[in-house]
DNA sequence: ATATGTGCAAACTCTTTGCATGGAG
DNA sequence: CTCCATGCAAAGAGTTTGCACATAT
């Protein structure tokens, strides 16, 4: 059974008012503004069971540890920012993705991550 | 200046018979076949060097650290399979890719992972 | 009152580095 | 004979876990 404590409160705060992937680091980082004895295990935890619960989903970029980000959103992908090194969203989404792949194989999901330079730092 | 040793030998023969991305641990079992002494640090050390070289490209997927590919192939993408964890390519390509982008921000590169089932799992 | 959640520190995994030895040139 | 490369083991990063205490219910 899940208690609510300050300190969820203050992880699922941040992914909320942030709305781009963050890493475990970051998270920790901002949470602390909210509550500041928290600690990194903690945020560690949390992600993990947030995202077993399917409220957070995992982004991996490269250059860096796993991401996450809100999952209960419309399908999108990302855009890395060579420059900034900061994850944007992607609204659209190429079709018929699955018909690319080799005969014999399933196809039940894709993800497509653009690299370059966003609008900040062109 | 480059020396050629029986290790780093070992090293590019796995990658230039296997033709998938492979992790440094998938080089290590499978170059200890040729050299029985091979160490990991070896292979870590000249994964770094080729890479380097532009001789290897890296290819970062969900689930799992970085794996190398050779560098001077086709554009292609790859293929997940969440039962065998084993990285395939996708020689197919989804056109205009760059158009998906917000506006004003610029692409140069992209990536594209399927996930599913490959066809032996399937 | 009870049992889950937290913070700390130790453990673990993956990757890199220091050092003495080995081997290519 | 010189140095670069190797193997081992120790050191670093990022992540997970064990334990005693705190706290939501």
């Amino acid at each position: 059974m899940q208690r609510d404590t300050r300190q969820r409160r203050a992880i699922r705060r941040v992914f909320m008012d942030t709305g781009r992937p963050l890493t475990p680091d970051e998270v920790l980082v901002m949470g602390q503004q909210q509550v500041h004895s928290l600690g990194l295990a903690t945020v560690y935890r949390n992600i993990k069971i947030l995202h077993e619960e399917g409220w957070l989903a995992e982004v991996e970029l490269p250059g860096g540890g796993t991401r996450y980000e809100l999952a209960e959103r419309p399908h999108h992908h990302h855009f890395l920012c060579r420059e900034c090194d900061q994850a944007y969203d992607v609204h659209n989404c190429p079709d018929q993705v699955e018909e690319l792949a080799p005969p014999g194989f399933t196809v039940d999901g894709h993800e497509l991550i653009l690299f370059g330079l966003c609008a900040a730092c062109s």
